[in-house]
DNA sequence: CGTTGTTAGTTACAAACTCAACTGTTAACA
DNA sequence: TGTTAACAGTTGAGTTTGTAACTAACAACG
């Protein structure tokens, strides 16, 4: 049983979409990390509230399907580097919306242009409807068991 | 900037993808951890020890692109469950061979048609065509920056 | 031989993540 | 009202990972 299982690793799907997904983030990962000491849970934050606004912890959860824990750590620190500020809601005081500082709004400028043209780089692999196929279905996978 | 900032984070391909593999790794994570209290580490290597056989930690890492210190670990704990025995080489005792239990064996086999099963099901949502692309496109991707 | 470099694999320590329990606030309803 | 449940967000303890430094064994070349 050694030699020649016919298993094919290489085809299954969550592992050869973890591959992907990992190689894919690298290059990009190292742009945030190094010019900004931040870490995915970090950009993903600075991005939802760049792309959407003003929000609370609890809105980028349900978009982002991250975790509370790690919103809440990764807010802590981009309040910290003054990236954004936290407004307590007047009527219900449990809820905290966040907004982008100038300094956040700058960084993710930033951020966003080398995200497209890494985007560009990576999708110029492909041929245009291979790059939107390949969107089509892993959205399909991203969207859960049934989607 | 606030609202209607045209950057599409769902479309992202690093974003994209690292969703993907998220979601369609938890309930294949879900089996392996709950019966085998394994780590994604872990079956890997279990998983190339059973599907290519007897081989080195280095050789675990060449193929799976893992780094060596994953590879140790995942190691020292499946040694230490007797999912697999250490021999080294008479030749050159840097150099150890692993190779899987009868209990690893049994495991790996038991995963491996978990994963089939699961893969399937995965698929189940595309045409044979549109799973094809998929693994092509992806393996593309993983492929490296010029892949 | 002996020094220097390389390789396989391990260990140490810090950073990051997970899960569960916690605080503080609002809602529900007897 | 008073008690209980629900909710937003935080904190802490234990686990896993990442980086770099380490050990042990071999190789190369004077």
């Amino acid at each position: 049983m050694s030699i020649a299982d016919d298993f094919d690793l290489q085809n299954f799907l969550p592992y050869l979409l973890n591959q992907a997904a990992e190689e894919s983030s690298l290059a990009f990962q190292q742009v945030y990390k190094d010019r900004y000491g931040m870490l995915r849970t970090e950009w993903r934050v600075l991005f939802h509230l760049g792309i959407y606004g003003r929000m609370t912890a609890k809105e980028i959860g349900s978009r982002s399907k991250m975790h509370k824990t790690k919103i809440s750590r990764a807010v802590a620190k981009l309040a910290q580097r003054r990236f954004l500020t936290r407004e307590r809601d007047a009527n219900d005081r449990r809820v905290e919306y966040l907004e982008l500082t100038t300094a956040g709004r700058q960084a993710y400028r930033d951020l966003r242009a080398v995200a497209a043209d890494y985007d560009t780089r990576l999708t110029a692999r492909f041929s245009a409807q291979e790059a939107e196929m390949l969107r089509k279905l892993l959205r399909k996978l991203a969207g859960g068991a049934d989607g």
